[in-house]
DNA sequence: ACCCCCTAGGTAAGCGCTTTCCCGGCAGGT
DNA sequence: ACCTGCCGGGAAAGCGCTTACCTAGGGGGT
């Protein structure tokens, strides 16, 4: 592999000189020389050690993403506005994902911070586990301490900015639509029980519940794994746990998706016989039958303010906290209850 | 930021000694010490400078992948067999996405190339221009020369080893099960023209056509972009284009749902008055209505192999070639055309 | 009791680059 | 003609780590 050495004795000049070329530094540098420096580089097909660079500028360039899983639509939305903003910037990505695993995700903010990244966004990562918490905000802390930036997707309970996705409020609308046209008997598909995000969503749904005079018992409740297959399981325990349920609130699209299609092979009419409301408002929600009710954020734009905060070149003027609005969205597949 | 000189000082030992104890080299090491040394690493909460490590070390560990769009469905499902096969050997990976763009494609090769990444993997890159492909073919070579490995899912026509999904043959499967459904005209929904996964597939399908004694013209295929969106509109041009179209093709399932879309729109039954057929069998393409015929190809199963022949310690056997085959799934949106 | 060898730990030379400092030479001012 | 000041370029000291090589003891063998 050829170094800069190489380049600098094939050209005749110091190392120096060659470093001032390839960074144009503001130095100025004889015309002839640069040319000569220039046609080394290329002889040789000279690409400089980024590793070596990073350690003698002591700069840091890229930026680490920790998700759960990028090839989940809620997550590769949110990466789509991420990976914008940083290339934007001229960042490098390194996207880590986690699978919803807490330990890994701890040993991937040692990885980051490890590899001199210039700031840590972390998605999703919101655990009911306080030790876990605990941890992960040590580690956030160290590594901002010793110049990283981090911004973190979900409720502001660790070191850094936050854009935080309005989950309560979110659970909330959905439980509304669902009272308001009449429901009662609503089942809730809820997502993995260590995650806040279904904790805060499941929240929003139990004050509209309350709101309305009722209230969501134990049966009404089924944990699930926020995709597909296991809304589609889910919906199917419901069913058969509460005999007169007339409407279900997922707490993700991709369950509710799953939910539709239980529904469907057992006959059973959305939204004649029972109502159907999801979360997030992904795209395959509008091409389902019937389309998709649900509560939509804006997953883009929370990747976009999250990375734009991440890479702010903040003098620390204390960590901001952003909020993304959740709105509802009325489609096809909510209606009042079938008469009886 | 603490240092290993740091710590050292702090334990009253050599770095050598804490270098050797935090990597726990073979070299045997005294108990008290090893424990001195942790402690002292523990408050200092010290946490190795990776790229100094890998400076010194010079070896390589992470991996860096090339993709046109994580967020897109398909790639989506390619990266997660990616990343499962890197995380089992421990690999960190550097995902970047090129957005469809060889210029963005060829700077990333330099990019990882810099950062001593250990493989590239180059998902979806196959572009039907020339120059292009020569020029990326020689960043590859020069990679390889220093000792990185490649990997494409494609066509192999780069240095390194290659799984090449069977585009072509799955084209003349979907233009094969529409012939012989009696379909005689059929329109097409191509994806971008400079990509070779559109040529490929687009001329499987015309392959069939020929066999059946047809060809599709200038006014049967209409090019977009894979996306949704682009597919809804390229079903409007095509149907206004052919009056009596009963079938339609679409290069992949995100466009075909936008077809469906744009069909339901107008009030045209699938499968009744119109076929329609999609490529790769994207998750959500059981779910819409009618369930999606398509072409299925193993995209996770494609990343798993992708990944494992870039991870392969290939004492340069030469280059391998795999390849993952197509196979046709039929589903509800696929019917003999109507009588009249 | 002596020698040898093995072992635990230290010394220091890099890895490939950046950057500070310094130096030689040239132009311009007096 | 001499001095000052400036400018292009080089020497060399790191950046934080690894590792080949070396050294000082201590234990065992005779």
């Amino acid at each position: 592999m050829a170094t800069l050495a190489d380049v600098a004795r094939r050209a005749g000049v110091s190392t120096a000189t060659v470093s001032r070329i390839i960074n144009n530094s503001p130095k100025p540098v004889a015309e002839a020389l640069r040319e000569r420096v220039l046609a080394a580089v290329a002889e040789l097909q000279f690409v400089p050690n980024a590793n070596a660079q990073q350690l003698a500028r002591a700069d840091r360039t890229a930026v680490g993403v920790i998700v759960h899983d990028v090839s989940d639509p809620y997550f590769a939305e949110i990466t789509r506005g991420l990976q914008r903003v940083a290339t934007d910037h001229g960042r490098l990505v390194i996207i880590c994902n986690s699978y919803r695993d807490p330990e890994r995700e701890l040993a991937y903010v040692d990885l980051l911070h490890a590899h001199q990244t210039a700031a840590i966004v972390l998605a999703g990562s919101g655990y009911v586990d306080a030790p876990i918490t605990a941890r992960l905000d040590g580690k956030l802390r160290l590594y901002q301490s010793t110049g990283g930036r981090v911004s973190v997707i979900g409720r502001h309970e660790h070191a850094g900015d936050a854009v935080v996705p309005e989950n309560e409020p979110g659970g909330y609308l959905a439980g509304d639509a669902l009272y308001r046209l009449g429901h009662t008997a609503v089942g809730v598909i809820a997502g993995p029980r260590h995650l806040t995000t279904t904790t805060d969503r499941l929240a929003g749904l139990r004050r509209a519940a309350k709101e309305h005079g009722h209230r969501l018992g134990a049966k009404q409740v089924v944990y699930a794994d926020f995709d597909r297959n296991g809304g589609a399981a889910a919906a199917a325990t419901l069913l058969e746990q509460n005999p007169g349920l007339t409407a279900i609130a997922a707490l993700n699209d991709s369950m509710a998706v799953g939910a539709l299609a239980c529904l469907r092979e057992r006959g059973i009419d959305v939204p004649g016989q029972v109502s159907l409301i999801g979360f997030d408002d992904m795209p395959i929600s509008v091409d389902v039958t019937p389309p998709l009710s649900t509560v939509r954020l804006p997953l883009e734009e929370i990747g976009v303010r999250a990375m734009s905060l991440a890479l702010r070149d903040g003098d620390r003027e204390g960590p901001l906290v952003e909020h993304a609005a959740a709105k509802l969205v009325l489609r096809g597949s909510t209606a009042a209850p079938p008469a009886r």
